[in-house]
DNA sequence: CTATGTATGTGATTCAAATCACAAACGATA
DNA sequence: TATCGTTTGTGATTTGAATCACATACATAG
C-alpha cells in the first residue's frame, strides 16, 4: 500500500470522477482535495479487514474491489463488488469507529482515495447538502442489498445464478454487435460465493446455461449473454 | 385505515417518540407536525404493497410491523421487524417514486405518523442536521441488513434460528429474573420467514433447542433464552 | 359451548445441492 | 519449454432440509 498524491491529481481532481462530489464547484472540490489522501492497491490486496476499527472512507478511482464477509468456517459470502466511483464503508462515517463487518479485497490494482472520518465529517458540515447525496447513494446500496437478500433467501439456484449475471452485466457489462457483454472480473469460487452457493454447483449451472445457448463464453473472461431477457425471466 | 389526528398528538407531540425528530427543538417539532398525518392500521393489514409507488414515508408510533419480499411463487422473506420509533421507506425518500420492493403488514395495531415525500424534502432542507441523523439512522439498517445477509446465506441452519432469537431479543426483549425473556409477535411461519427455512425445520428446531434447554416457552408468546451465550455461540 | 378454520408438531420420503474425488486446463515462473 | 500451483469441469456419493402427510392444539365466531 502506497501512500502518495496519485497521477490523476497531478493533472487534474481526481474525485471529480466520484459521484458524491460531482456537484460540487471547483472551488469546493479544491477545499475537499486537500483532506483527500491517496494510495494504490495490487490486485489480490486486502485492505479493510474484518473487525478492523473503522476510520476511513474509501473512495474509489479506479479499479474492482470486492466486500467480503467470512464465516466461521471458511464460507464467503461477497456483500457487494465496488468499481470506479463508487464508495466503501460511508455508513461506518457516522458510528462511533465501530469495527467494520467486511473484508474488501482488490480484484484488479486500484487507485484509491480516502478521507479520514473526521475530515469526511468536517466536509459535511461545511457543504450539507453533500449529506444528501450520500443518503441517496446508500438508499440505492439499501435497495440493492434487499434485493441480493430475496434473490439468496428465497429463490432457486438457478435464479440465483441469473441474478448474479445480471448484476455482473450491470457493473461490468457493456453492448455489442453480437449482443450484451459481461467482462467478468470473478472467478468460479467469487461468482458462487456472490450467488451464495458452491463452486463446483457454479460450474455445473454455467455449463447448463452455455449448453442450452442461453449464455456463451467468448474467452476465460467474457460472457456473452446471448438470451438476456431469459435469464431475467428466471428471476 | 382511519385518517385523523391520532390520540398521542391530542395531549402533545407523537413525533418526539421518532427517533430522528427527537433532536428538535419544540418549536421545530411544531413545524414539522404540521406536515404529518396518522393513520391507525389494525393487525393483519398491509399497508405497504410491493410494487406501489413510493410516495410516503411512515413513522411507527406504536405497534409491530414486518416488511416482506415475497418471490415468484409463494416464498416470502421477512426482511427486517420495526417497532416504535422506526420509519419505513426513507430510503425511497430521494428516489423518483420508485416502486417500493416490500410489503408491510402490522403484526399487531399500529398507530402510525405519515409524512408525504415532498413534505419531508422540505423538511429535510429546513433541518438539515436531520439529513445527518437519518443517515446514521439508514447506516444501522445497512449493517444489519448485511449481518442478515451473511447469516442467512452462509451459516447452518442451526444458527440461523440462533440468529433469529438474538434478533427477537434486540427487538422485544427484556430481562427477568428467571433471565432474558423474548415477547415474540411471530408465528412460526414468520420465524422460518424471518430465518429463511421453512416452517417445518423452524418448528424441529425450536423444539430442539427446547429439549436441550437452551431455550424454554413460558407460554405461547414468551420465550426464555436460557443459555443466550450457547446461543450467541452458535453465530 | 360447539364448530370451523388456522397454527403447530412430527413422522416418512424425496431430492437437490454439498461434499468428496480426481483429472484436465491454465498461468505464472524459472 | 518444462514445472508447479491454482483454477476449473465433472462424475459419484452423501446429507440434510424441503416436501408431503396428518394428527393435534388452539383461536374465533356463532
Amino acid at each position: 500500500m502506497n501512500q502518495s498524491v496519485c497521477s490523476h491529481c497531478a493533472h487534474g481532481l481526481c474525485i471529480s470522477k466520484v459521484s458524491i462530489f460531482k456537484q460540487l464547484s471547483r472551488d469546493e472540490m479544491i477545499d475537499v482535495l486537500k483532506k483527500v489522501h491517496h494510495i494504490t492497491i495490487e490486485k489480490g490486496e486486502t485492505f479493510v479487514h474484518e473487525g478492523d476499527q473503522s476510520s476511513t472512507l474509501y473512495i474509489i478511482n479506479s479499479g474492482i474491489a470486492k466486500l467480503i464477509r467470512s464465516s466461521s468456517l471458511g464460507k464467503d459470502q461477497i456483500i457487494s463488488l465496488q468499481t470506479d466511483g463508487d464508495i466503501i464503508g460511508e455508513y461506518y462515517l457516522l458510528s462511533n469507529f465501530e469495527p467494520y463487518n467486511f473484508s474488501v479485497t482488490a480484484l484488479s490494482d486500484m487507485k484509491i482515495c480516502t478521507l479520514h472520518k473526521s475530515d469526511m465529517d468536517e466536509i459535511l458540515d461545511m457543504h450539507p447538502h453533500l449529506c444528501r447525496t450520500m443518503l441517496t447513494e446508500l438508499s440505492r446500496k439499501m435497495i440493492t442489498i434487499e434485493n441480493k437478500l430475496q434473490n439468496i433467501a428465497i429463490t432457486d439456484t438457478e435464479a440465483k445464478v441469473a441474478y448474479m449475471l445480471i448484476q455482473l452485466y450491470t457493473k461490468f457489462g457493456y453492448t455489442t454487435e453480437e449482443g450484451p457483454v459481461i467482462d467478468n472480473p470473478l472467478s468460479r469460487e467469487d461468482m458462487a460465493n456472490f450467488a451464495g452457493m458452491t463452486r463446483e454447483t457454479m460450474s455445473r449451472y454455467l455449463s447448463k446455461l452455455a449448453k442450452d445457448d442461453v449464455i456463451r463464453f467468448l474467452d476465460k473472461k467474457r460472457i456473452l449473454l446471448v438470451q438476456k431477457n431469459a435469464l431475467e425471466s428466471l428471476l
